[in-house]
DNA sequence: TTGAAAGCGCTAACAA
DNA sequence: TTGTTAGCGCTTTCAA
């Protein structure tokens, strides 16, 4: 034990091979006699020998591992797409590494420069609630590593995306509500430097505009992604004068916030305020009464979005014409609403 | 872009430097001059240059890279326990590569040869349900590389490990199952051929004895960890008789399965008959009747089991006396019994 | 204080 | 068919 691992060296010279040789035998390569790559193999297997992927990587130049980096892998969503990306990964013989930044921009950074310098292949990212600049990212380009983002996307920087129809989809939720007879509609947006944040509250303004409903400044209310920014948002609207109809929530955890306060008020939902969300979480189908949400398909996104990703490696060539895919999301209406 | 990235040389080059120069300057050794060492860190900076961790790695014979096999991310458990798990590695700047089984012992196998192919420093393991020998994790001690198990160990290795005290904490629910005035208590077990599946068992049978009460092999059902096992085990308990007054599940998703199940058949919770499960997912809080169930803290799993790994890596000297550190739980009754 | 040489494990190109 | 040489980027040891 604690012996130091075997290499080709070792396996030639117990066979009084060269050890390139037994490099081509263990690769199968045609050069070689089959009696040869008979007697290396079953050293191999004899020694245990396992070969060192970092020497590989080394004379290679390139590795065969994506590196991920995501908020927080503790949420259905990430780690669903984590899934989703690590299988078709897993398919390729490519490795996946996960980092989390935990909302943090700087932590972000920090994952970014740990994974330029184990070389990744690639990287799929969706951003920290607190990164404002797209220049972590340009660093990533210029070392020639290529970049997708998936969900949270970085406006300023070219590079292909992956993200859900936002706009589409809290259109589609508000005009649920509208349809059902909700006139003064709320909009518990995301935070504004976000992607998903902008994106959301603009078709939540869509859906107004469309039935000629004025969206309100006071019914917006700009806070985080967690279930804490849902019980303030639902304080600063109070503050704000009577309660509106209905409230939508930038996501789920929010959404979730806000159903709670509400509850704990002596509210009933639907009846005195309606609540929607955004993100099909796992906990949605189960709150009392169930959250109407829009439903993205996390584990295609992860699969799409790594898809994009190995053919970018495969062929570093076209670099400059970006895609963007577009995932439709689904509404799913519930009691809530 | 696209061009090959920045190394030392290309820093000595422009420097007319020698590159070991460089190197030593980068990693600010005291053999050189500030002037020098301001030199190079501003090129280096200018020329956006990353260290090669691959190059460093293949020399120095070690990473700086944790490896971490679960059967899924999927799960409040397994991505609590990971995130644990990376906020220790973090601190001490080690990369955490995360592997998903999805269960299959297949696919642990080939995790486990590529972790080792990657040479990572060390390994925590929550072993998938279907493997049955460790064999294959014998080839990681083989290579001196040390292994840490959590949640779901193997037996007939040994290595260090981190568990919840399974036996204690299903002793405690059913015992308080007991207390509540049920009788008849049914177990709906996790595969027997797991630790968790045979400890959360005896847990089980040892609260039953001590009450007097005969654990009675016909309610006892073998199944896995999912929803729908909950649901097979409901239907086989239907199949042999009355139902009992109580249903103890090993964890919560079977016992979400058995919880809807139930409901289902038009029966009440607790009323008709009670379920608990083992692990306090989020979910369970949310279900109605929220469930009753035996929280185990995952984060602080994670976080101890790192801890345990890196110390083993940092002195791979006494291999031999392994630990065993066992997490308390803590029952949390809810309204489903 | 800086430079030179060697080597980590592997592969590719070429020579025998 | 097998062997030789060189080099991937870095660090360590020793020499200048």
């Amino acid at each position: 034990m604690a012996t130091r691992q075997v290499t080709v060296k070792d396996i030639a010279r117990r066979l009084r091979l060269h050890y390139t040789t037994v490099s081509k035998a263990l690769r199968d390569h045609p050069d070689i006699s089959s009696a040869t790559k008979q007697r290396v193999l079953a050293l191999a297997e004899e020694l245990d020998y396992h070969p060192n992927s970092i020497a590989k990587s080394l004379k290679n130049q390139s590795t065969c591992t994506l590196g991920v980096i995501v908020p927080t892998i503790k949420n259905d969503f990430f780690s669903a797409v984590i899934s989703g990306a690590e299988e078709v990964a897993y398919d390729r013989e490519f490795n996946t590494v996960v980092c989390q930044s935990n909302e943090s921009a700087e932590r972000e950074a920090v994952a970014l420069r740990t994974l330029i310098s184990n070389r990744v292949a690639g990287v799929l990212i969706s951003v920290a609630q607190t990164t404002t600049s797209g220049s972590g990212f340009r660093a990533l380009q210029r070392q020639g590593i290529p970049l997708v983002f998936f969900d949270r996307v970085c406006d300023d920087i070219e590079a292909d995306r992956v993200v859900v129809d936002d706009v589409g989809g809290a259109r589609r939720v508000v005009e649920h509500l509208i349809e059902r007879g909700y006139r003064t509609i709320a909009h518990a947006a995301g935070p504004p430097n976000t992607s998903i944040g902008r994106d959301r509250c603009r078709g939540y303004l869509d859906a107004l505009r469309a039935h000629g409903l004025d969206g309100d400044e006071k019914w917006i209310v700009h806070g985080g992604f967690e279930e804490a920014d849902g019980t303030a948002a639902l304080g600063a609207f109070r503050s704000r004068g009577p309660m509106p109809d209905a409230i939508f929530a930038v996501n789920d955890p929010v959404a979730r916030g806000i159903h709670a306060e509400i509850k704990r008020s002596g509210l009933t939902i639907p009846r005195d305020v309606a609540v929607a969300g955004f993100g099909d979480n796992r906990l949605s189908a189960y709150l009392d009464p169930p959250l109407t949400t829009v439903s993205q398909s996390p584990y295609e996104i992860g699969k799409i979005a790594a898809a994009m990703l190995l053919r970018r490696i495969d062929e570093p060539s076209h670099q400059c014409l970006c895609e963007t895919e577009v995932i439709p999301t689904q509404l799913i209406v519930r009691k809530s609403t």
